[in-house]
DNA sequence: AATAAGCTAGCACGGATGTGCTAAAAAGGG
DNA sequence: CCCTTTTTAGCACATCCGTGCTAGCTTATT
């Protein structure tokens, strides 16, 4: 009867306003009432679409794993479908490469996807989907390795997966020191040095 | 004429508190009436010392890299005594395990570490101090694989520079499973291809 | 003992934040 | 047309923030 609107949608616009205030300012700068202005929103519509602040940064984490995950997912069909060599190598330089700062819109996510997994530290409300993201993150990077035939799979896994998420952070914080070409060269460096070694 | 204090002693000892804070709580918890809480301190006494709010962030940061600087320094010495093989190659490992939350004094500085240069980002206060000190461990790095024989120094001066963040990243926000033991497998492991390879 | 300076303590202000609550507005089904 | 319910808007309150000020305290020197 009233004025229909999908509450899924407006609450992924919302998430929308969290990120761009994030990216801009910085996590704690993500009030209710600077979101609801970026998002062009009252702060009572905002605060009725979310029980609480709280509740609103969880849903935007969510939505940043979310939109991640489905990226990453096209290009696990890639790696399985280009079946070996140089194809292979490039699907998946390119696979890992969607998680580095590689060009505005990876930067825009690698900044808010570091703003958002630092502060799950002293943020209880955000420790558990960060725990999933960073649980996520580790069994692709492992899946690809096993999947090439690499030995020692837990510790390159685990340096494989340290190396993106250095050069991730070091990309957000240090872009004109860590450019994407730095970035490419060292990820395709440590992918050539995983074949021979 | 009036109670004598060293002042650069009491600004030290302020910025033990900050630390406190800030690994506790996070970086944005640690406003002036918290630090000076944590310190035993009048707000007042605490503005004494510090000109603003950003000042005394900006001098818990030197701070911190003077720490983290002297520390790696002892090791700097360490690794040209140690002339080569096998007493080098720990030299090295010790060194650059300086940089990893290994145990829990440097766990609570990596911690630290991580809050102070993630939000440099947005606060300019920080910038430059955090960008020293990215520039720093670069430098010791680079000058650490130059003097073992390793080509293609600057790709793997940031190889292994992205490596030792990520890995401190993870074992500071993940401790449970990037353990100590892990992060010195992972570090061995990548000095080790070095050689080889 | 008097004094002058460094040091400590804290009040007051304007602004921001999360949240509880109320009331207006909007709009599709009867 | 009207009514019901979602959606929007916003006031009010307690709390916290950084900072400008002003006193009072402490103590080494004269």
């Amino acid at each position: 009867m009233p004025k229909v609107v999908d509450p899924e949608a407006r609450r992924r616009e919302v998430a929308e306003a969290v990120f761009r205030v994030v990216r801009r300012h910085g996590l704690e700068q993500a009030s209710l009432r600077n979101v609801a202005d970026e998002a062009g929103l009252a702060i009572g519509s905002v605060r009725h679409y979310f029980a609480d602040h709280d509740d609103l940064l969880r849903f935007a984490l969510e939505e940043l794993t979310d939109r991640l995950e489905r990226r990453i997912l096209v290009h696990v069909a890639a790696v399985r479908s280009a079946s070996t060599g140089e194809g292979r190598r490039q699907a998946v330089e390119d696979l890992l490469g969607e998680l580095l700062p590689l060009d505005p819109d990876r930067r825009d996510e690698s900044e808010i996807w570091l703003a958002f997994t630092t502060a799950a530290r002293t943020r209880p409300a955000l420790r558990s989907q960060a725990r999933r993201l960073h649980e996520g993150l580790r069994m692709i990077v492992g899946k690809v390795l096993a999947g090439g035939g690499v030995p020692d799979v837990e510790v390159e896994t685990e340096r494989l997966a340290a190396l993106l998420d250095g050069l991730a952070l070091d990309g957000v914080l240090q872009p004109d020191l860590t450019t994407p070409e730095v970035m490419r060269a060292v990820l395709r460096r440590h992918l050539a040095s995983l074949s021979t070694g």
